[in-house]
RNA sequence: CGGGGUGUAGCGCAGCCUGGUAGCGCAACUGCUUUGGGAGCAGUGGGUCGGGAGUUCGAAUCUCUCCACCCCGACCA
């Protein structure tokens, strides 16, 4: 490709809408165009790279034995009453109606789909497993689309449906997806990290997410220094470090103190470590009215285990401020587990502490010295906290690291969910109707372009992994327009690339070459050769990998070696 | 959904308080010079100032209203 046939715009300046360092990126070096509040355009560029990502993609997945399909966007509303999900999705779901009034919505993900062409076209045990997937286009109306493409409204998605006679075979397909997902992130060149995973909304019971590290991602995940142990924070398990209570050692004792709500005022305020500290939340009961939870002061509470416990309203609701004015006699900031009258569930970690400080349940009061079984009855533990960096590893080796990531791929087994709810049933080999068990596998193809750049970029821009490179190498000709040599030589060269089948994106724009080299940084181009007067009189080219300090100077005689090298 | 903010040339912004010819930088176009790190000089084009209504002799500016977009929040216990 040449440069100046080639719609190439980059930005000097960066965008006041991008918050992020690959949205930023992305729009500056023009991958995409918005259009709409979560709705991108790819530019030439950018789909280059997307297209990368989608035949890795594709390639391990054919290898894998799945079936790549095309299901439509647009859906009739018949199929997700079907399923429930009608009713049950919340206004993520783009709903709209045809010139015949009929309900139609945008799919935001194709269970309902899939399960319906494999119920018209699978009847006997003897067709499976078999495995189908398709990348696609989904909507998501997000209340708050964000990031450009990492978490946008309109976004293209590899989802895979398997279905399978029994339990066995699924986890057979599963074991098989978890590696063809491995050799595919080891194809993107990608560092990530495999992790235990929350089902979520989607439903069925094992899960594994597959995450892109990056200190910006908005997922946290947990790993074991020591083992393989890997999970979403959500998920991991807290254990405290610490396995039995100490001794009273002190009396309770009330004391004043006005205007501390918080537990670093607290904290703060007396000169005691926060692990002293127990804090309370209040949160909605399944009933209408309230659940305690005890935390100790160190640590966060985590939504998803609490809303697993008996009587708690899930999903998870903090309590408001009136209500609980109203029920419990004072305002929060100072509550405390303590004489306190509604079902309260403990933290294993706070049910270590002894000699703790809590609210006394009284306004501008805290109780200090407090203990378990002494001042109150001997709490009911459970783990609804998230694991904090230098937990023991739940599987007993090694601590926890913790590292944010980016959500890019999940897969689940589903189960018999959606082939109970839309009849998708086979004959087995006795003769007998059963409900086909199903597996799911999604990858977020277009937010692996944005991981791929939130991992990897410096100050001058992004810089691509070669398996995901726009181009794989700039040559960048000085005078390219006035000196015959240069031109010569340039033109010869990218022939020469062009026939070796390497992707080569020629600069003959009548640019100055600062800009054709910060244009070539900005979008990522891992390889450049540059070409001279000065070198060509020396009989020699530059060159400079993306994440070289130095440039190299080589001899011409040795062009044809060098690419040899680079590039096989 | 709640709260905050912003809409002025393709991008980044000033002008608004105190109403009176719509500006700056980058980008684009033309010409000359320059040619190893986002060049210099000279010139050119590009705007229903987010939409509508109102006040006024006169509105980017004041008032009302609608829309769009951005950010924050849903853990003070």
């Amino acid at each position: 490709m040449k440069a100046s046939c080639f719609h190439l715009i980059t930005l000097k300046e960066t965008p006041v809408e991008a918050e992020i360092i690959s949205h930023q990126l992305m729009l500056r070096a023009g991958l995409i165009r918005r259009l709409a509040s979560g709705i991108y355009s790819w530019m030439p560029l950018g789909l280059r790279v997307l297209r990368k990502v989608e035949n890795i993609v594709r390639e391990e997945m054919n290898k894998s034995g799945a079936l790549e399909l095309l299901m439509p966007s647009v859906q009739p509303a018949e199929l997700w009453q079907e399923s429930g999900r009608w009713d049950q999705f919340g206004p993520e779901l783009l709903r709209f109606h045809d010139r015949h009034q009929r309900d139609c919505c945008l799919g935001p993900t194709h269970e309902e789909v899939i399960a319906d062409i494999f119920r018209r076209d699978i009847k006997s045990y003897k067709q499976l497993p078999v495995n189908f997937y398709q990348i696609q286009t989904k909507f998501r109306d997000e209340i708050r689309p964000r990031f450009g493409v990492m978490r946008s409204r309109e976004f293209i998605m590899k989802d895979a449906y398997s279905f399978h006679v029994n339990q066995e075979s699924l986890q057979q397909t599963y074991d098989l997806m978890y590696q063809t997902y491995s050799n595919i992130f080891d194809r993107f060149g990608l560092a990530y990290r495999a992790v235990n995973a929350d089902s979520g909304s989607i439903g069925g019971s094992t899960s594994n997410e597959f995450h892109v590290l990056a200190d910006s991602g908005e997922d946290a995940i947990a790993f074991s220094d020591q083992s393989d142990y890997a999970a979403n924070v959500e998920m991991a398990a807290a254990i405290s470090p610490q396995s039995e209570r100490g001794q009273p050692e002190a009396e309770l004792e009330t004391i004043d103190t006005p205007g501390l709500h918080t537990i670093e005022d607290l904290a703060g305020k007396l000169d005691i470590d926060v692990k002293k500290c127990l804090k309370t939340l209040i949160v909605d009961s399944d009933d209408d009215g309230l659940v305690a939870l005890v935390l100790r002061g160190d640590h966060e509470l985590n939504p998803l285990k609490a809303e697993r416990l008996p009587g708690v309203a899930s999903p998870l609701q903090m309590a408001d401020r009136e209500k609980i004015k109203t029920i419990l006699g004072n305002d929060i900031g100072s509550l405390g587990p303590i004489g306190l009258d509604i079902p309260t569930f403990v933290d294993n970690s706070a049910s270590f502490v002894s000699d703790f400080i809590c609210g006394a349940n009284v306004n501008d009061q805290h109780l200090i010295n407090a203990n378990w079984g002494r001042d109150c009855d001997e709490p009911e533990t459970v783990d609804i906290r998230n694991v904090q960096e230098g937990d023991p590893s739940p599987d007993g080796q090694g601590s926890l690291k913790i590292l944010r990531g980016i959500e890019v791929g999940h897969i689940f087994q589903l189960g018999q969910k959606y082939s109970v709810a839309m009849q998708a049933t086979v004959l087995d080999e006795n003769g007998k109707s059963v409900a086909t068990t199903m597996g799911c596998y999604g990858i977020g193809v277009t937010r692996v372009v944005a991981a791929a750049i939130e991992q990897n970029n410096d100050d001058r821009g992004i810089y691509w992994p070669d398996s995901l490179a726009p181009f794989h190498l700039a040559i960048c000709p000085l005078n390219y327009h006035k000196s015959d040599d240069v031109k010569n030589t340039a033109d010869q060269l990218y022939q020469d690339c062009l026939q070796r089948g390497i992707e080569v994106l020629l600069d003959d724009r009548p640019v100055r070459p600062g800009v054709m080299f910060s244009d070539m940084e900005l979008i990522g181009v891992p390889h450049r050769i540059v070409l001279s007067d000065r070198g060509l009189k020396a009989e020699q080219f530059e060159y400079k990998g993306r994440r070289d300090e130095e440039s190299q100077d080589i001899n011409l005689t040795e062009l044809s070696e060098f690419l040899d090298k680079l590039f096989n």
